[in-house]
DNA sequence: ATGTCGCGTGTGACGCGA
């Protein structure tokens, strides 16, 4: 069983790469993240003629979230359950036996910034969801755009992000809070090169100086652990022309 | 090199968010 997840950046603009990529990666479950489209505009047509189910969950101009599988979702949650949210950030079903959560973490801007609150708040609406989540689903899966570098190896540049979003204490504090309920980094689980990432900033030729950071992860329940043969980001459809600043992270389970 | 995108507004540059 392959699961995957995908910021990319307007489903507007991206929907032909991500057909082309499920052309050449099957899997059996996809999330996607900042879809940027109100539900009467989502492209369910395309997808259903691609061979996938799906369920959505948007707004205007921001956020927007799916959960595209194979074989039907069950029991599926629009947002965290218990925290009111005005943003349209969460989709998780029940595809094969696993809970599948679908995130996208809000980006928080700047330590001081309200936006960096919201994230603090919805990073423990988020724990305390998934707690009860775990108590119900032992084979659970959370991924997404986290905005969370986890360690200084998965931000290109630890000393320039000192007092930045997404390095900062409080971040890593709350995605060891997840790890903690009894999660696991699948991508951690395996050696790869350092200097690994999944986003790189449009600007400043981010990915051609490979410039980046790695924000989008895939955590497994410890029951899962066992199953993971293999997690790795795809970088290619970073090399497209248009591409989304994100590439797919994929999970391998036995 | 603040060397980029995408959206909405509203028809074309700009403000915003990332």
């Amino acid at each position: 069983m392959k699961l995957a997840t995908w910021n990319v950046n307007s489903l507007n603009v991206r929907l032909p790469q991500v057909l082309d990529w499920l052309v050449a990666n099957p899997v059996d479950a996809l999330v996607l993240q900042e879809t940027k489209l109100t539900d009467d505009k989502f492209p369910t047509l395309e997808i259903g003629e691609a061979g996938y189910q799906v369920h959505w969950f948007g707004q205007k101009t921001y956020n927007g979230v799916a959960l595209l599988s194979r074989t039907p979702a069950q029991d599926v949650v629009k947002n965290i359950v218990g925290f009111e949210d005005a943003q349209a950030r969460v989709i998780a079903g029940t595809v094969d036996g696993v809970r599948v959560i679908g995130a996208y973490f809000p980006n928080g801007e700047a330590l001081d910034s309200d936006k960096f609150v919201y994230k603090m708040a919805w990073l423990d609406g988020l724990r305390a969801w998934l707690a009860t989540e775990l108590k119900a689903h032992d084979k659970l899966v959370l991924m997404g755009d986290f905005n969370i570098a986890p360690e200084d190896r998965d931000c290109y540049d630890p000393a320039a992000f000192v007092g930045l979003t997404h390095c900062s204490p409080q971040e890593r504090a709350h995605f060891q809070a997840l790890l903690d309920l009894g999660m696991v980094d699948a991508y951690r689980l395996f050696d790869h090169p350092p200097k690994s990432y999944s986003w790189w900033d449009y600007r400043n030729l981010g990915f051609r100086k490979n410039q980046g950071l790695r924000i989008d992860h895939i955590l497994v329940s410890e029951a899962l652990r066992a199953q993971v043969q293999a997690c790795e980001i795809d970088k290619l459809p970073r090399k497209n022309e248009r591409p989304s600043d994100h590439a797919p992270v994929v999970v391998t389970l036995s």
